[in-house]
DNA sequence: TAGATAAGTTAGACACGTCTAACTTTTTGA
DNA sequence: TCAAAAAGTTAGACGTGTCTAACTTATCTA
């Protein structure tokens, strides 16, 4: 065992964190992952919406980058977790909680854009950015952000 | 078509982005997903390795909060990758790849809790956040960080 | 209004990162 | 020293998110 008798190093290391406490904030990341794909849909979807009426999979699959039979897949997937309406061949909206959820997501993503801009990033690079951090952004460093581009405006 | 003859509203929200640009950022996130794993991988051995001389799988194992075979096959990824040596039922050590790839991520992790904690998040709270949010910084944003860092402290 | 084009779906493949069960090798300690 | 325990590997499965090729449906336009 590495931890036995007179172990003496990861006592004075800061480096060598509590392994249960890096196993949560892993599990975290893992966790964060599995709603990524949900967010960054119905985000887009609320986007188009609102930009033209209506949320078609050929702008979805343009606007994220990735082939239509992607978003047909993931679009059904939506539907079966309760995100989206949909009949086949037409437009996809959202329910209720799909609603609640995007809402949520835009303000987040918003924060994190202009948070980074207030630091001085450019637009481009903070767009990038923040549409990866987004996902990992817990609610207090979301509100530390808000106060932060609230303090320097 | 949606954007046919006097389609308006696209030309004034200001949430609808350049498409091009969106998918570009989509693509870029996607992109960070697939070095992830070899990120806190090469992270964690780094750490171990300085903390108690070698890394075993059952310490990575549990510091991320996976089952001994997920390490096993993760470890020959990284192998394939360049970035560990390693022989059969032995600790695993890094390459100089490894080793360079582990110092920029140790640093990238660093600044990144730092600056959280200079926003006044908590250590808990930063280190989970950070473990995620790392792997979407990019440089620039990096260097706002520390510069927002030295400027207050 | 019908043929051409665009949009959407289905089927099937693939890589990734996770798991459990069963097995092998190494390490420990009586 | 050698049996038991711990560590590690192998095999095989699974869900996710991506793709291409082939097909179906809807929309546009001559
Ligand atoms: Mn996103
Ligand atoms: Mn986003
Ligand atoms: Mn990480
Ligand atoms: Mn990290």
């Amino acid at each position: 065992m590495s931890s036995g008798a007179s172990q003496t190093r990861e006592d004075f290391t800061p480096d060598s964190r509590d392994p249960e406490a890096q196993a949560d904030g892993f599990a975290h990341v893992r966790n964060a992952h599995e709603s990524e794909m949900a967010e960054d849909y119905v985000e887009l979807i609320a986007e188009l919406i609102e930009a033209h009426g209506e949320a078609r999979p050929v702008d979805i699959a343009e606007r994220l980058g990735v082939k239509a039979p992607t978003v047909t897949k993931n679009i059904s997937r939506l539907k079966v977790a309760g995100l989206v309406r949909r009949e086949k061949y037409r437009s996809i909206f959202l329910t209720d909680r799909g609603q609640a959820l995007a809402e949520a997501c835009r303000r987040r993503h918003r924060i994190v854009v202009a948070f980074l801009q207030s630091l001085g990033i450019d637009e481009v690079t903070a767009e990038r950015d923040a549409e990866g951090i987004e996902h990992h952004v817990s609610e207090a460093t979301l509100i530390a952000f808000e106060n932060h581009i609230k303090g320097s405006d």
